[in-house]
Order: structure tokens, then sequence, then C-alpha cells
DNA sequence: CTCACGCTCTTTTTT
DNA sequence: AGAGCGTGAG
């Protein structure tokens, strides 16, 4: 076999230079993975370099999945051994065997983002603090925002990147969420890449140990690394300097999670020899497809200038239908799909909706259902974010790390064992003042009245037993016996057995679900341990979780954009294309923002392979109560002629809509389009209570001056910069303001 | 201590 | 509209 079969002339370049560094711009649709792979065959078939020397890095658990399996079609079994993972879990896995020597022991639980809320929560209230008032969740992002910045990492003040806010000290909090991590043995997310270049730093022998081990590297979508993920890189390549980086950055999607689309444009200033090889030959979509995507990205002003060549044929014009509200809109998108279906006899796999937010699925889930049409939700709530998963992991964290104070929290009263908060509290005042683990004290049990200290004896015997069991795994115990055996011991079947109502019932068969999944986990694993596990499906994504068994073969994909990225359909339905919405409200402040947001719905359309729909609501309820939408700026950038347009649902009673104006065009299948009234781009003038400089006061924020007032009625928005420095838009409906 | 009801606040995107 | 949380009765 030919590895350079059926590769175009570029392709072939990226797959042939194997030495030295290499930077591949491979547009959307350019064969970007089946370069990756064929290079990868090429390594190890045609230049003898052993599959487990070669660590490949990509964005999603999945999509290493995918590639990995794409490589064993191409040379067999062999490609089983190449290292194959995201930055998280590459970094899990080194960390595993060397972060004792930095003071990462093996056994670390990871903490993800409701734990890290849940810590968060437990230091406000240890400081006074109220955290309805100040959210866990947004102190949360803060301090994940401040560990992605490069400073942290090059010795600069981090007290300084936390602003003071008006009632509390960020860095306070920071520093106490910091040592609570520590003390439970815990790395948060960001650590984990953190903690991986801490230890390629202060240790030149593992650094050298795994120069030696792998010596090729494939970095998958370069312009979404962060500032630590790039150090990895730089480190590890540092040596044998085959270092090959591919990504476009068009599709840079991630900058507000600290991706630095800079490790991609700089990529030849770090490395002067590096190779440039571009793939600009698109594979994928019609003509028509990409005529409308790249009027759109063309937008941008902080791009590299480039374009696409198509391969495909014309194809079918893009259609943008304008439906009355949010059900018509899926109406129209579910009705269209099923008419599509039988007149081009296409499958139920060959469609895809994608939104903006996880919360637009439902509606599109409900008419599906109506239809009968089986469909799968990527995305939304993990598997693993599920109550009863949640619990039982928590059970598995704490067997392993009775340090994890925040899964202890969780367990200790679930099921209900009597033990209430007040009786916590007390054994965290004892451990404190024995200057003991909480565990400590749980052990030795004695606390409270009679039914309190059973409960804690309960609990005790509980994890006790389980910890007798763990090491058992896996010689003399699998880890699915195990794990079945902690759900037994907790008594949490029981206990649904006996509520026995119909969602205890869909909890337990949750946990059915869940042992089958490790049961399909230690056969690829079989030296898995306990704690390896459960740091595993820590980083899972949706997009790998174990589906209900029952799921037919074939259907229709929702997803967010952002989950779409990297994958193609035959149809593509990109939804919800509403001012406030796509581009969303809390990207809109700033030119920056809208690019990303127009570099998302860029990546949304350019999946498409045959047919792509873009749709907007003209109403959509948002809250609970309806709000009127403007078609989404980014149809404005759209050249009429390359749309079909046409609405859905009735359309007389809404003022006017039609974000184009001049264009004043309809389609044979506009029922109701005439428009009467000149439509105004902008909102009309607002009907804010405040005016602009008015000086006011943030419950959470502080002083602060609006500097914008935008919308009206219930979408009035506010912008105001605070006294502390940042700016930040409100709705002013769920803002109250005291004017100074 | 537990459970049920009603109030509040929410929604950006994810490894 | 829906989830999570606090309040108050048992």
């Amino acid at each position: 076999m030919n590895i350079l079969e059926n590769l175009n002339e570029n392709q072939s370049k990226a797959v042939l230079a194997t030495d030295g560094p290499l930077l591949i711009l491979a547009g959307a649709g350019s064969g970007k993975t089946r370069v990756i792979t064929h290079r990868i065959a090429y390594l190890i078939r045609e230049k003898g370099v052993p599959p487990f020397a070669i660590m490949a890095v990509t964005f999603t658990n999945k999509a290493a999945g995918e590639m990995r399996s794409r490589i064993i079609d191409l040379i067999g079994p062999l490609g089983e051994q190449v290292f194959m993972k995201t930055f998280h879990s590459a970094s899990v896995y080194i960390l595993r065997r060397y972060g004792n020597i930095i003071g990462v022991p093996s056994g670390f639980t990871i903490y993800d983002q409701r734990d890290q809320e849940m810590l968060i929560k437990d230091i406000l209230i240890e400081k006074n603090l109220d955290p309805k008032k100040i959210r866990p969740a947004m102190i949360a992002s803060k301090i994940s925002e401040v560990k992605d910045r490069a400073e942290i990492l090059e010795g600069g003040d981090v007290n300084s990147l936390l602003p003071d806010y008006y009632s509390f000290s960020l860095s306070d909090i920071y520093e106490q969420y910091q040592l609570r991590l520590t003390a439970s043995n815990a790395l948060d997310f960001n650590d984990l890449l953190i903690k991986t270049v801490e230890l390629l730093r202060k240790s030149p022998e593992t650094l050298a140990a795994l120069q030696k081990k792998w010596r090729y590297f494939m970095i998958d979508e370069y312009q979404d690394t962060n500032y630590s993920q790039y150090l990895i890189c730089k480190y590890l390549a540092s040596a044998s300097r085959n270092l090959c980086v591919v990504g476009d950055d068009d599709q840079s999607i991630y900058s507000w999670r600290g991706a630095d689309v800079r490790n991609i444009l700089n990529f030849e200033k770090d490395y002067s020899d590096a190779r440039v090889i571009t793939l600009g030959d698109n594979y994928r979509s019609t003509i028509q497809i990409l005529a409308v995507a790249s009027s759109i990205i063309q937008m941008n002003k902080f791009r590299k200038e480039k374009m696409l060549n198509a391969f495909r044929g014309e194809g079918e014009p893009a259609v943008w239908c304008q439906a009355n509200n949010e059900y018509g809109e899926a109406e129209y998108v579910v009705n269209t799909l099923i008419s599509l279906k039988h007149r081009e006899a296409l499958k139920n796999d060959d469609f895809a909706i994608f939104y903006r937010t996880n919360a637009q699925s439902r509606i599109f889930e409900e008419h599906l259902r109506r239809e009968n049409i089986p469909y799968r939700v990527v995305g939304g709530l993990r598997f693993y974010d599920r109550k009863e998963i949640r619990d039982i992991l928590a059970y598995l964290r704490f067997i392993t790390n009775p340090s994890d104070t925040i899964s202890l929290s969780r367990i200790i009263n679930t099921p209900a064992r009597g033990i209430g908060a007040v009786t916590v509290e007390k054994i965290k005042d004892q451990a404190y003042q024995e200057q003991t683990s909480e565990w400590g004290i749980i052990r030795r049990g004695q606390q409270g009245n009679k039914k309190t200290s059973a409960g804690i004896r309960t609990f005790a015997d509980i994890i006790t037993r389980s910890m007798e069991m763990a090491p058992r795994v896996p010689t003399d115990m699998k880890l699915a016996e195990f794990v079945q055996e902690v759900i037994e011991l907790s008594g949490y079947t029981a206990s649904l057995k006996n509520d026995n109502s119909l969602e205890s019932r869909s909890r337990l068969e949750n946990l059915d679900e869940f042992i089958n999944s490790i049961f399909e986990y230690q056969e690829f694993n079989p030296d898995a341990t306990v704690d390896q596990f459960i740091q595993e499906i820590s980083l899972l994504t949706t997009t790998e979780q174990p589906e209900p068994e029952d799921l037919p073969l074939e259907t229709v994909t929702l997803m967010t954009v952002h989950n779409a990225k990297g994958l193609e359909f035959p149809v593509v339905f990109l939804t919800g294309l509403e001012e406030g919405l796509f581009p969303h409200v809390n990207s809109s402040d700033s030119e920056e923002g809208i690019e990303e947001e127009r570099r998302l719905c860029y990546v949304g359309i350019t999946r498409a392979q045959d047919r792509v729909y873009l749709t907007n609501a003209h109403q959509r309820r948002v809250y609970g109560n309806t709000q009127d939408k403007l078609p989404s700026c980014f149809l404005n950038e759209i050249p009429p002629e390359l749309l079909k347009t046409t609405t859905h649902g009735p359309q007389e009673n809404s003022i006017s809509y039609n974000a184009a104006p001049t264009w004043g065009r309809s389609s044979s299948h506009d029922k109701s389009a005439t428009r009467e009234h000149a439509p105004s781009l902008k909102p009309a003038v607002s009907d804010s209570q405040y005016s602009v400089n008015q000086r006011i006061m943030h419950p959470r924020y502080g002083t602060g001056k609006i500097v914008e007032i935008q919308g009206k009625g219930d979408n009035v928005k506010l912008t105001i910069r605070f006294s502390s420095g940042g700016s930040k838009s409100f709705l002013e409906k769920h803002t109250p303001l005291e004017r100074i």
C-alpha cells in the first residue's frame, strides 16, 4: 500500500516533511485529519519510527480515539501504541508517574468546575461572604482565567492580576482556594497543565526521560492552545525538534478559555527553520456553501488573509429562514429535515442541528420526538454530571483520597443517615482543633446523639471496608465488581429502591449504565487501578460517554457550534442567528469578541457538505419571557444573491425584522414577507431609567459609571465601567443599581 | 434531622 | 420555564 496515494501535492509534502519543526495551516475541510493520520502512518511504516515514540495531541478524547482507529485502519494494530491523547490526559499520564517529584502524589483527585464552585462556596462562607451575592461560578471563572495567563508561569505577581472588589479581595480567595486544593490533594483542570509545566522545568531528569520516550510530536488544533500547552510542546520537543503543529487561525474559538492564537501565528518566529505548508483545497463543501462561509469570515480584521479553493460542484444555495419564534424555527427545521430526507433519500445521520447555547436544544428535541425522529444531543449535561453518578464518583474519590473534603461533604449524608449540617460543622471544628483530618475524626466515631453517632459509624464502616477492598483492584477483584460493591455498601441502591418513584427508577437505570460502562472500560484497561479510572473519567467529555443501549444507529445530531468543530455533515442547520444570541450578548462588547463569534459562525457553516440552512426567530423566550430579536449581523454580511430566503410561521403581527433593508427581496416560498415599514437596523431610542454618564453603585462590583445604554424595554443593556477598573454589561431589568 | 413547598436567579461556549 | 436553594413544619 502506498501511503501517499490519494493525497494532493501539499498533503503529500506535509506527510513527507517528517523531521524538524513544521507548521501546517489547514483550512476547513482541507483533509487535515487525513494528513495527520497518514503522516503518522508514514513515520511508522516508512521511517521505522516506533509507534510509542510518537506523541499526538488532539482536542478531545473522542478526536483522539477516532484518529487512533484511522491509523489502525492504515497500518494495523501497531497503531494502538501511538501515544494519542488530549493535553489534559497527557498531563495526567505524566503527573501520575513523575508528579511526586514536585509534590503531586499519584492519587490526586481532579476537580472539575462544579467541584471548584463547591470549594469556593465553602471559602466564601468561611470568609462571611454571601455566595448568593458573590457567585462562586464567577469566582471560579476569574481564577481559571488568571491561571490561563502566561504571567502565572513566568513568575509574575498573580495577586496583581486579581482585582480587589468592592466587598472582597479576589486574591485572598484565590490564595485560600489554592491552599484548599493542596490540602485536598486535588488539582483543577488548569493545574493539570500548570503542574506539568512546573515538573518539566524543575526536573531535568523527567524532561530527559520524556524526550527519550517521545521523539515526534503532532499537535492538532494548535490555534486553540493556551500558554501552558504551548510550553509543554516547546519543552518536550526541544531535544528532537520534531514538532508538527496543525491549525487554522480562522477556527480559533476558545480564547475565553485562555487559548492564544498567537501561538500559531508566531510559530515561524519561535522556530526560524520551520517549514510551512498550507492546505487550502477544500474537498468538503459545495461552492455555494464556501461562498457563504468566506463572505462572513472576510469581515474579520484580525486574520491572515487566505482563500479556500473549492473542489466540489456548485451545489444548492444556502437557505435563510426567518421564523416567527423559536417554535416556528424548530418546526421549520424538522419539516425541512423530513422532506429532504424523503426527497433526497438521506439518513438521519446526515443531519446536524447546531446552536449557540445548550439551552436551545430543548425545543428541537421536543419537535424531533413528536415526529419520532431519533436524535442524539452531544454536550449539555454530561452523563457523569448526573447527581447519582457524581455521588458514586464522590465515594470512589474519597475512598482513594480521604483528604478530598469536597467529596466527603457530598457523601457523608448521602443517602440520608442522620448526619446534618450541625454535625458536619462539629466534625470540621474538631479536626481543626486536633490538627487532624476530618476523616480522622469520623473514623473514630462517637459524635453527637445516638442517631447521629450511629450514622457516623455506618459511614465510617462503609468507607473503611471499601478502602480495604480498593487495593485488590485489578488483581483479585474487577473494577466493575468493586464499584458495584461500593454502591451496594453505601446504601444508595437500597434507598433508591425504597423510594420507588419515576425519578429514582431512572437513577437506578443510570447506575446500571454506569456499571456497564465500567465493564467496557476494564476490557480495554485491564490494569487500571481505581484512582486511575476516576482520573480518566474526570476528563471525559460529553462526546464519549456511555450512550443508552437502545439508541438507534442512525440519529440526527444536535450540538453547540463549539462541539461541532472537526466534524462534517451533509446537511447543517445553523440556528438561533439573532443579535444577542449569536453573536452572544456577552461577546458583543468588544471587537475581538465579535470576531470570535464570527469565527464560530464560520466553523458552523463550514461543517456542511451539501446543504446549509441558516435560521433565526423574531421572538424568543429568554428567562421565561418573550423578547423581540433582530437577525444576526452575520446574516447581513452574506451577499443576498448567495441566499435563498424564506419565512416560517405567521409574520403579520411582527414589526419588520429584515436585517438588510436595502435588499428588499423575498423568495417564492415567502408567504408573508412583504414589509411595509422601513426596518430600523438599530433598536429605537432606549427607554432606560438611567442615562449615560450616570454614576451608580452595583451591589456586587461597587461604584461605576454608565458608559453605554442599548436596547429597549426588557432588553435594555447597560455597559458600566467600574471604579475597580473593568467594565461589564448588564440587563437593566436584572440589575439593581443605586444612583449616586 | 428530613422533607416539601415556594422563592429566586438564571444562560455562553468546555478541557 | 426550570433548577437550586432556603424556610418552616413534622
